[in-house]
RNA sequence: GCAGGGAUUGGGGAGCGGUCAAACCCAGCAGACUGUAAAUCUGCCGCCUUGUGCUUCGUAGGUUCGAAUCCUACUCCCUGCACCA
């Protein structure tokens, strides 16, 4: 029988998606309703899976009735925030952190509702109130709540103020002054008592809420009228970050990871995280994920679960269209259907797996070889590289094994006339059109 | 500032005049086994025109028939000490 998750604590508890919280936190989210933000850098053009649990929470507690608030850091990320980093930032130029926040404003907007009658969802640049400071004045009103003595305890500062060569700049070690500042604006400009974020963000979390204290007191019944709660940090089975393996996060922009990328980075996932994951990243409860779990457990092969996994995610991320791009292509490639496909869905296909055009006269004439595709393609990092794997037999045209990588490709290898299909190994594929 | 130590192929880390494209470990890749899994086993893991081939061992020079290995200068890092406070 499966369990009933009553309220966004429980909820969350469940899906192992809470670490810590303030005193008193947990009450409020079950019996009030509260607007709690989280921030989320303009570091890089576009958010990753990393992203994911926190823009799944913040939707999570809209579902429950609270109110949502996306903080784009235009300010904070003139700055960098040290947490979690064992060496200084490099500046990003204003124009770099303004482009980026604007990509990451349309991704944000698709995870939360902005119409909702009584908790619309807010989406604000925290650049609005922090690019106009004066300097004297906020260390007047601000940096005479913080004491350097309880800022260089901090874990992030300490660890880099240990080390003798490089050091933490000034600006960086004045970072948590700011998140600070942007939660004391929050709770002051929108009623927001609640802060959210991974378990790095726990220290700035505390500041805020003791910067908010020194500036209002306490509530009634002694508790912080401001709040905080942390997710953990996702790590898979191996205790490797999430995303590590494949050197990076996967984007969310689907320019730069196609849906069929994302949809088989889940599907590949371990069945010892799997279940985990889908609690996590997924809106499913406990009535579905228990028989998966079942599913898991008794038929690990069908990989019921990891498939589900992948359609939820992809249909979060991209939508009902990037979800049926990702499945055609998963198709096509694994269990080459491509001789069922239509004209137009081969195009989607195309448009779903990145793809590279060259001459037909270069077939003809029988001017490419294996090799030359595989390095062009970037299925193989060197000539070297791709004639080493052929010889170890994991090189595939059309789903044939390659036997010499200098072998031309002729024009009785295309399929449909106008198709090549690369493959190395079980799963990484690349395709080729002739035009 | 003084005195020592160090910078090696993605990471860690051997090598200290030829036998070094460079031990070993991790990561990565392929194969086998499977389930597009994990574990395990095998092979690979600088580049190319596969050769008594080419370019690599912080940077620039030098010594030598020959240097990652020796010398000089430079850059950066580490450890002591001093200076400053």
């Amino acid at each position: 029988m499966p369990q009933q998750l009553t309220n966004i604590v429980e909820d969350l508890r469940w899906r192992g998606a809470l670490s810590d919280a303030t005193p008193g936190a947990e009450d409020l989210l079950i019996n009030d309703k509260i607007t709690c933000y989280n921030g989320f850098d303009p570091t890089s053009d576009s958010l990753h899976i990393g992203n994911l649990l926190p823009l799944m929470c913040l939707a999570r507690l809209q579902r429950y009735g609270h109110t949502p608030i996306a903080i784009l850091g235009g300010g904070t990320g003139m700055i960098g925030d040290p947490s979690g980093r064992n060496d200084e930032r490099s500046l990003l130029s204003i124009e770099d952190i303004d482009a980026n926040g604007e990509k990451i404003r349309v991704q944000l907007e698709q995870f939360l509702d902005f119409d909702a009658k009584s908790n619309p969802a807010q989406l604000i640049n925290n650049a609005d109130w922090l690019r106009n400071i004066n300097y004297l004045d906020f260390l007047r009103d601000i940096g005479k709540n913080f004491t350097v003595n309880t800022m260089i305890r901090r874990d992030s500062v300490r660890s880099r103020m240990d080390r003798e060569g490089e050091g933490i700049s000034y600006t960086e070690f004045s970072y948590a002054l700011l998140q600070a500042y942007d939660y004391l604006v929050l709770y002051e400009q929108e009623n927001c008592n609640f802060q959210s974020g991974g378990t790095d963000q726990w220290g700035n979390i505390l500041d805020g809420i003791d910067l908010i204290r020194r500036k209002h007191g306490n509530a009634t019944n002694g508790n912080s009228l401001a709040h905080g709660i942390v997710f953990p940090l996702i790590t898979d089975s191996k205790g490797d970050k999430l995303g590590k393996s494949i050197g990076g996060a996967p984007a969310l922009d689907p320019n730069k990871f196609s849906p069929y990328r994302l949809y088989q980075f889940f599907f590949n996932t371990d069945d010892a995280d799997v279940i985990r994951y889908i609690k996590l990243f997924t809106w499913l409860g406990p009535e579905e994920v228990e028989p998966l779990e079942e599913a898991v457990r008794e038929n690990p092969g069908r990989r019921e679960a990891q498939q589900t996994l992948a359609e939820q995610i992809t249909e979060i991320v991209h939508g009902q269209s990037g979800l049926d791009q990702a499945r055609r292509v998963t198709r096509a490639f694994f269990r080459g259907e491509f001789d069922t496909l239509s004209a137009s869905e081969l195009d989607d296909v195309f448009a779903g797996a990145s793809s590279i055009e060259i001459e037909k006269c270069d077939i003809d004439n029988r001017a490419i070889s294996y090799e030359e595709l595989a390095v062009a393609t970037n299925l193989a990092q060197s000539f070297s590289d791709a004639r080493r794997t052929v010889q170890q037999g994991g090189m595939y045209l059309n789903s044939e094994r390659v036997e010499d990588a200098a072998r031309p490709i002729a024009p009785e290898d295309l399929l449909h006339g106008n198709l090549i299909i690369l493959r190395r190994g079980r799963r990484e594929h690349r395709l080729i059109r002739v035009a």
